[in-house]
DNA sequence: ACAAATTTGGTACTTTAGTATGAGCCTGTA
DNA sequence: TACAGGCTCATACTAAAGTACCAAATTTGT
């Protein structure tokens, strides 16, 4: 993509300067005008790209980046939050008991503790609020 | 990548015409040439924008393209998709049942379907699978 | 119109998930 | 030291989720 444009305004600064070259080789006069022409089109292609980058930018990074806050907010415990991790890679509880050495039980209990603290029915109820919250990785 | 193309090759015709005109106005002289520079900074100016817009938008949300052709080859069907959208939103199969107005039974065999098509044990993983495979909005 | 695929639904069963409750063990701190 | 908070684990449930198998109705493509 970032190619494409750019062997285009490449392009386009080539049709400039040859337009140009040909008129000056005419009628040798008035080569200002096309320069300024050329000018005013590249100094504005590149203003537009440049203020529309500013208004985006403050639009941007809505992920990716995870609310430590929120995750402090709700209560939730740094091993329950990593039990959140492993659920939302899709494991089991067996599976989440044995990566992190307990016994199902304990995961059970933090499982539980994490539905009422985002307040979901189910553990796929969680994945989504706690993206929704911002608090794991879209 | 073709409005790319498109749009840049719509601006270099642009151009020619206005030099075209350009040549004209100045031959029998004066105020077209202004305008002519004024078209060409403001046309250039809302290009830049445009084009910028596009491919920010493309680095920002990747994933928000849902790929059918996967969904295709997966020989996920229409409803089963459905239900994949509705799991993916935390309901339980009963819920599912109740807003799709089909029993529970449907469900389940739907869901069953989908870990097979999907090689995935529970639903959770179904999720994660799916939006890795970018079936599913992330 | 016919075959193929999809959708629907049921029964019966096994496996996970989730709830409720209680309790022992650490650790930082008032 | 005592106490709160977090982590661990157990028992005993109930509730979902998931499997297997079957079968009828519906839709769809040719």
């Amino acid at each position: 993509m970032k190619k494409t444009i750019l062997v285009f305004s490449a392009l386009i600064i080539a049709l400039l300067i040859l337009f140009r070259l040909s008129r000056y080789s005419y009628l040798s006069n008035d080569i200002s005008v096309e320069f300024a022409i050329g000018s005013i089109a590249v100094i504005f292609f590149f203003v537009g790209i440049y203020i529309n980058k500013r208004t985006l930018h403050k639009e941007k990074l809505p992920h990716t980046q995870i609310d430590h806050k929120k995750i402090e907010q709700l209560g939730i415990s740094k091993r329950e939050y990593e039990v959140l991790v492993h659920i939302s890679k899709g494991l089991s509880n067996k599976e989440i008991a044995d990566t992190l050495f307990v016994s199902e039980s304990t995961i059970k209990t933090h499982v539980s503790n994490l539905l009422v603290k985002l307040d979901a029915q189910r553990r796929t109820q969680a994945i989504k609020k706690a993206k929704e919250l911002q608090i794991l990785a879209i």
